[in-house]
DNA sequence: GATCCGAATGTAAAGGATTACATCGGATAT
DNA sequence: ATATCCGATGTAATCCTTTACATTCGGATC
C-alpha cells in the first residue's frame, strides 16, 4: 500500500501497457488478452489501485449511488427497510445514502436536489409526499424518472412502488377481532394525509361493513408513534371497545401501555392488534398479534425496481404487491363475556 | 429548469464572464465585485445551475460525504445516532452514507474501502472493530486519520471517539438497585469483546464491591438483542436475583418478558433496570427505568470531530465524553420482604 | 503474393469544476 | 506625469478515467 493512491497512468506504466488497456482489464476483461490481463491484475494487486470514483463518475455521468430517504430514521420499521435495500444496492453496485427527512418537506427537497445535481443516480423516497423540485423531472421522464417509492403506494403519484396490500391486511385484522366475537373494536390510524392509513383505514371500514359492524367501529386518527396513541387508547377505553387496531406496532406499544395504566388487562379486557411485526413485537406483553410487512423485502424490490430504470430495463411492472401476514400471538383473545368496564 | 443540467461554461458565457468568476461567486463571492456577482447569481437562478460534484470533487479531491457504519440498523438505538449524525454533518456540507455492517467483518472492510477510494472523506464507525483495511491508513496518519468512533471507546484503538464514561453510568445503575435494598442482583452485559460493555461490567462489579456485594452480582453473556436477554432472565430467575440489569433497552424487553411469562410482576417480584432509554422505554410494562445516553449528540460531536479532523483543525479533544443520566420511572422498587419465588 | 479481417492495443478527446498565475485598469503616492 | 499597487477578472492547466476511433499485426482467403 503506497502513501497516496496509485492513478491508472502509474499502473499502466508498471504493467507496460497504455492506459486504455489498464481500464478495459477492469471493466471489460474480455476484451483483453489473458497475458496482459493477468500481467495488469498483478500490477493492481501489488499498487493497491482502486480507479477514482469522482474521475470515473464525471466521465460516465453515473454515481453508483442511490438515494434511500425516510420520513423517520428513528423509527424501526424503515430501519429494516434500509436494511433490505442496502443489501440489494450492494448486490447491483451501487450504495445507498440514507437521508432522514423527518418528516420535513424543506429537507425533502434538499435530498432530492441530490438527485437534480447527479449526486445519486436516483432516489427512493418511503415517505408519501414527492419532492416538490422533483416534479419537472417526473412530468419530463414520466415512469422513467428514476425514483421509486416505499410503502406509501399512490396511484396519483405515477411514481413506480413496493408494498403491501394495505387494505386486505387491514381487513384481515379486522376479520380477525370480529372472528373473535369483537363488536366495539377501536382504530388508530396514521395521519390522514397518508395514503397507506387510509387504505388502512377503507379496509377496517369495508371488513366491518361486510360483517354489519360499521357501527362498532371508533377511530381515532394517530401518528404512528406510541404518545398518541396512549391517548387515544384512553379514550377508546372510555367508550367501552373491546378491541384495538392500531396501525402501528409502535403505536399498539402504547396502547397496551394505557390499557396497564388503566388497570386492564391485555389480552383479557381488551385485545389489541397492531401493524408491521418489528423485532420487538414478539416481547411485547403479551407478544403482539401484529400484520407482517415483508419491511426488508420492500427495501430489496424498490432497490430493483430502480436499477431497472437505471438500466432501461423494460421491467413488466412498476407497481409491485407483496404479501403481508397475520401474526397471531397473544394480544388478542375473545371478549370477556360482560363488556370490559374500567376499574378505579 | 432545462432539460439537461447547464454547465458552468453555459452560465458563465450566458453571464457574460469567465468561468473561473462563476466559480468564486459560487464558492468565495467576496472575491467578486458586487455588479459581478448579482449578475451571476441570477443565471445560477434562472438556469437551475448547481456544480457537478463529481467535477468538483475530482478537482478538489473531496468529497463531501461521511461514511456512517453501524453494526446494526434495526437497532432503534443506531437510529437515533445516525439521525444526530446526518444534522451534523449537513450543518458542515456533508452529507452521509450510512453503512449496515450487520456485525460482519467483510462487510465492514468493504465500507472502509470506500475510504481508501476516497469515495468519503471519512469513516465514523460505531463498532468496536477498526476494519483491517484501514490499519496502513492509522499507522501512517494516526490521530490525523479521517475515522472517528462512536459509542465503543477503546483506547488501543487509537481512534478519537465520543462516548459516555461506561463504567460510571454502569454503577450508578447498580447504585440504585443497591440503594433500593437489593442483594442479589443479576446483570446481562453485551458481547465480551464488545469494550462498552467490559467497562460496564468493570463499573457494575466496582459498585458491587464498594458496597461488599461482589458475591450478590450474577452475570450473564448477552449480546444486546432480546431473544437470548429471555434465556438469561429465566436463567436468573432461578437464581433467585430480585433485580436485573440489563445493557441495553432490548434485553430489558425481553427480561421483562420473561419476568411476566414466570408469572413474576415487574417491579414487585423483580426489578428491571435498562441501558440506552430508547423512545420507546417509556411505554415498556412498567415504564422502564434506565440510563439515557445522549444518542443524537453522540452521532453530532463524532461528525464535528471528524470535520475537524478533515479541516485539520487542531481539536483540543479527541476523546468526548458526554453526559449520562439515570432515568428512574417504575420497573425498580425496594424488593419485596421474602425474596421472589417462581410461581407454577 | 496481395487483400482483407478481426483481435488486441494504443491515442487522445472529453467530462466539468477549481485555482495558480497572468493581465488589466484605475487609484494612490511621489 | 510616472511608478506602484491592488482589486477584479481572465487564461489555461489540472484532477483521473472512459471510450470512440485509429493502428498494428498475424492469419485466412482468393
Amino acid at each position: 500500500m503506497t502513501v497516496l493512491m496509485p492513478t491508472i497512468i502509474e499502473v499502466a506504466a508498471l504493467a507496460g501497457v497504455s492506459t486504455a488497456t489498464v481500464s478495459r482489464v477492469l471493466s471489460r476483461p474480455e476484451q483483453v488478452s489473458e497475458d496482459t490481463r493477468l500481467r495488469v491484475l498483478a500490477v493492481v494487486r501489488e499498487t493497491g489501485y482502486a480507479p477514482n470514483v469522482a474521475a470515473r463518475s464525471l466521465r460516465t455521468l453515473r454515481a453508483a449511488k442511490i438515494l434511500l430517504t425516510v420520513p423517520d430514521i428513528s423509527n424501526a420499521f424503515f430501519a429494516s427497510v434500509i436494511r433490505g435495500a442496502e443489501e440489494a444496492a450492494r448486490d447491483a453496485g451501487y450504495s445507498v445514502v440514507v437521508g432522514d427527512t423527518r418528516h420535513d418537506p424543506e429537507v425533502e427537497d434538499q435530498y432530492a436536489d441530490m438527485l437534480s445535481r447527479r449526486e445519486v443516480d436516483g432516489l427512493i423516497f418511503l415517505g408519501h409526499r414527492l419532492p416538490a423540485s422533483l416534479a419537472p423531472l417526473m412530468a419530463r421522464r414520466g415512469i422513467a424518472a428514476p425514483i421509486v417509492n416505499g410503502c406509501e403506494y399512490s396511484p396519483d403519484l405515477g411514481v413506480p412502488s413496493v408494498h403491501i396490500d394495505n387494505a386486505a391486511a387491514s381487513a384481515d385484522a379486522i376479520g380477525h377481532l370480529i372472528g373473535l366475537g369483537h363488536r366495539r373494536i377501536g382504530v388508530v390510524t396514521g395521519p390522514e394525509i397518508s395514503p397507506i392509513s387510509r387504505d388502512r383505514l377503507a379496509g377496517a371500514i369495508d371488513a366491518a361493513t361486510r360483517a354489519g359492524l360499521r357501527d362498532g367501529l371508533h377511530i381515532r386518527v394517530g401518528d404512528y408513534s406510541a404518545g398518541p396513541a396512549v391517548v387515544h387508547t384512553r379514550d377508546l377505553l372510555a367508550q367501552d371497545v373491546t378491541a384495538i387496531f392500531c396501525f402501528s406496532d409502535e403505536m399498539a406499544m402504547g396502547a397496551l401501555s394505557a390499557i396497564g395504566d388503566a388497570g386492564l388487562s391485555c389480552p383479557n379486557d381488551v385485545s389489541v392488534i397492531g401493524f408491521d411485526d418489528l423485532p420487538l413485537a414478539r416481547y411485547f406483553q403479551p407478544p403482539l398479534t401484529t400484520i407482517a410487512q415483508p419491511k426488508a423485502m420492500i427495501g430489496r424490490r424498490t432497490v430493483e425496481l430502480l436499477v431497472d430504470i437505471l438500466r432501461g430495463v423494460d421491467s413488466p411492472s412498476r407497481q409491485v404487491t407483496l404479501d403481508h401476514e397475520l401474526i397471531v400471538r397473544s394480544s388478542t383473545a375473545a371478549p370477556a363475556r360482560a363488556p370490559a368496564r374500567r376499574r378505579r
